[in-house]
DNA sequence: GAATGCATTGGGCGTACGACCAAAACTATA
DNA sequence: TATAGTTTTGGTCGTACGCCCAATGCATTC
């Protein structure tokens, strides 16, 4: 089968966008550059600004599109660990085990930090992390309410109980355990970076503190 | 020791980690230049490898100083709050409050992800880490200590993965609690870089969580 | 007052960059 | 087959880069 020229020219731009995440992960954001792009992609370096306008138009959408794809599985498979008591073990050992070695979690850092000069990237990025949290959230609401907690626990979605005397609601300790849980996860994998050691200190405990405390919310 | 001329050299080297410093925050490490950096120091570019060897020295350099002032007065301030009731909510506060405005957080955020590709700064950001890890640990102890309830690993409650024979220690469970502690920090700066109304999120009840402090801690 | 040592200047080298473009090659349609 | 549209080529701008170095200040020491 011969691909058409329309066909031809997406597969060139994807290829382009794949060679742009491999150089962000090996040489970081500000390193790449259109001619590395396309000598990486095995493309003329004209070729690139036919694609995309600028460099940094072809990085935003290499790192985003890497980052959907990302959030999307993890969100997914967050959704398919009903078991609560399963799932907390399960969801926090694949946490726990994000590498240094592993590319897209290194693309992903480097999005977070160059998202901070770029503004696009930025606030889509931003929404992105909302989704995340909000997938993450309504996970720690449904293990708590499954597992018989004292705390009522909101459906995901639905109106939460306004608020207690003395604290905040169950949604809303469920949304801030989330950020932070996705901040430790981000900020574990750096540390790794740097430190290669460190994978060697099991953290699923304290993450477990952090996620299924949740369910001892009240005053013991 | 010639005074007023080494001096003024010694000024001069200082203004150029001073506007390297200023640099990498502003657009990032791989921003910097030789020009730009004396540009912003006010002096000719030719100074810039006389003082230092090549561009990346510069840069190493001015950033782990900074980070080194950075950790000194943390790891001060954590060895001065004695009471633990009290420290927990102040040293909790201090920390959740690291803002994407402070440039030093920032300054440090792009240390993390420079690091991965400049060995000699990978290896002293390591080492430095590490010190800020054993003084929160030794801060975790003595607070834990202190209040009476220790929080050893292994202990009842949260759900714990079948990977630990017998339990951990209590330090090793400090440990780790100070390095997640710490990811959970600079992923929390990064997280608030990009979306700023995170801001708004408390999270002190979940860091107080995740350190043990599990007790009747005050509500933010 | 000459010699010494460090700080600084200003210019120059080769290289790589982002961006751009006219023409060529190719495919799909008429 | 002719035509219209898209993809790819190969090259050229001007700019900025890192790094280097000979010459020049300038204060201290002999």
């Amino acid at each position: 089968m011969t691909p058409t020229s329309s066909e031809r020219g997406q597969e060139t731009r994807q290829r382009l966008l794949d060679a742009a995440a491999q150089l962000i992960v090996e040489d970081g954001w500000g390193a790449v550059t259109t001619r590395r792009a396309a000598d990486r992609a095995g493309l003329r370096p004209g070729l690139v600004h036919y694609h995309f306008r600028t460099v940094e138009d072809l990085l935003v959408e290499a790192s985003l599109a890497a980052a959907r794809r990302e959030v999307g599985s993890a969100a997914e498979l967050l959704a398919s660990t009903g078991d609560p008591e399963e799932g907390v073990t399960q969801v926090l050992e694949l946490m726990s085990s994000y590498s240094a070695a592993d590319p897209s979690t290194v693309l992903f850092s480097e999005m977070l930090l160059a998202s901070t000069r770029v503004e696009r990237l930025r606030g889509e990025l931003a929404e992105l992390l909302g989704e995340w949290r909000g997938a993450v959230a309504d996970w720690l609401a449904s293990a708590s309410a499954a597992s018989g907690s004292a705390v009522p626990a909101g459906e995901p979605g639905s109106a939460v109980p306004a608020g207690e005397p003395g604290g905040a609601s169950a949604r809303e300790d469920h949304e801030a355990t989330a950020l932070l849980l996705g901040a430790a996860l981000d900020g574990l994998v750096l540390h790794r970076l740097i430190d290669p050691s460190l994978a060697r200190i099991p953290v699923t405990d304290q993450l477990a503190r952090l996620a299924g405390a949740s369910r001892r919310t009240g005053r013991r």
